[in-house]
DNA sequence: TTTCTATTGTTACATATTGTTACAATAGTA
DNA sequence: TACTATTGTAACAATATGTAACAATAGAAA
């Protein structure tokens, strides 16, 4: 018993310690923040994960500080790898939200409050905060959600069923879906959703979730052989008493001078 | 001769005085920025304007900071109006700028030295900043433009004859029209570089310039009237021996529920 | 084995969109 | 009145897209 207090007691301190070192104020850029907006796709509907703070009935999204000394975008790779366990992970930075509506310091005065932190030595987490967003692509089943040491929760949200969120979190996401809906037809962003395999319904199913709407079944593959980015493999059996379909992936696209796992965009904010 | 130099005096007090009052580190958000890509079209070329910084030779996009109780687009607003003498101009946010390589403190340092003023006591300025970056697009016969305080000179440039500009500031105008170009299709910005009526063949030089290739004459003519966004009035009589075109102007677009004059994307920024 | 069902890959054809050329209209000049 | 440069529009060809039909087929059921 005195054992297993004492452990409770250490792994308190490490946590109170984690803390420290994540809300200093010296070690990051002020009033600045960034969010993300991380998208996964179960095989039906569009998902997004959500955190939760302890003991408040807030709900926001994974969001993190800039080092001084740090880039923006290895900032936001680093928060969202943290959350997600991946790495390598597909961002893309959509909007910064700047507003002074987005002023009000009384839902971290609660976070705060909840995890027994004082809040005139943070004071400067209540300050106004400008937030740069981005929104990922993931691979929902590689994924291990993991709450930030504020929260104790964390949990994919399907778009009509997300939690009332804090500030202006819910303008954030639509933002994010917006865009990637813009994006979709430019990029091949389902590959980021999906496995390295898949079939041709599951990349419509996740063209689908995205865009809201439905194709036909036809000219969606006509469509996509004809752009000449799909690779096909062989066929896939389910066990279905019905004909296989083929296997498909991307091809590395030639034309993209990108690494193969990316940060989008290269210019110059990298 | 006395009353001269009197006056001389005076107007440099005065500008001292605006000096302080745009430097000083308390009244803005530190380590943030905004950039703006400001185009305008002449009737035959894209161009961009450019500040000159005093003896330095350092050329610079106009930017500025967000004052601490002002939002975002409030202070870019402000920013570009100051530039252009213009209200209500066409802005566009377009991606936040926060590499590591952006942090070049001599530049800066140059700057204030050849405005006579204290390096130490404006430190901050050295300091390392992410930028937001936004592009304007404003009909170029009605701007007169403006310097900063710490600048002496404000011009046009077109796109292949810049001059070397600072720090990162070329690959944020490469970004700009990278953007530009991906929201030409979606939305009428041709409109926001032309006068209220102009013809065919001038909307077709803008769609040009931006784009950098050419159309055939017939089809975008009936693509752009097929869009049902032209209200054609009445013909151009130019002199020219040859027939005399429509004018046309863009229809309110009745699906946009933004002001006529706006920054763009209403989801939250503002 | 044969039949049946659900699903998939492909083709066929109608319709819509785009690219290109041709031609008539016309404002001012010679 | 003829001529020139430019403009608006029509005509036709080439592509792309929407829709439906059809054949192939993996397994289940008979």
């Amino acid at each position: 018993m005195f054992l297993r207090e004492n452990i409770l007691y250490l792994e308190k301190i490490y946590i109170l310690a984690q803390k420290k070192q994540i809300l200093t104020k010296e070690d990051y850029i002020p009033n600045l923040a960034f969010d993300s907006v991380i998208f996964g796709f179960n095989g039906k509907k569009l998902k997004i994960l959500v955190l939760e703070y302890r003991n408040t009935g807030l709900y926001a999204l994974p969001g993190g500080f800039v080092g001084r000394n740090e880039s923006l975008e290895d900032a936001v790779e680093k928060g969202v790898s943290e959350r997600t366990g991946l790495k390598n992970i597909y961002l893309e930075q959509f909007r910064t939200f700047g507003d002074m509506k987005r002023f009000d310091p009384e839902p971290m005065k609660r976070i705060l409050k909840m995890n027994g932190l004082d809040i005139t030595s943070h004071s400067w987490l209540l300050d106004r905060f400008i937030t740069v967003a981005y929104y990922a692509l993931i691979n929902f089943e590689k994924v291990m959600p993991k709450p930030d040491p504020l929260s104790d929760g964390i949990d994919w949200y399907s778009l009509d069923e997300l939690p009332p969120l804090m500030m202006d979190h819910q303008q954030i996401i639509e933002k994010a879906l917006e865009t990637l809906r813009e994006n979709l037809d430019k990029k091949l962003l389902g590959m980021n959703l999906l496995p390295k395999k898949f079939t041709m319904k599951e990349l419509q199913q996740v063209y689908e979730a995205i865009t809201g709407t439905s194709f036909n079944r036809s000219g969606f593959q006509r469509k996509m052989l004809s752009a000449n980015t799909l690779l096909r493999h062989e066929k896939r059996f389910s066990g279905n008493s019905h004909k296989a379909p083929y296997l498909y992936s991307f091809k590395p696209n030639p034309f993209d001078n990108r690494p193969k796992t990316y940060i989008t965009d290269g210019s110059g904010s990298r």
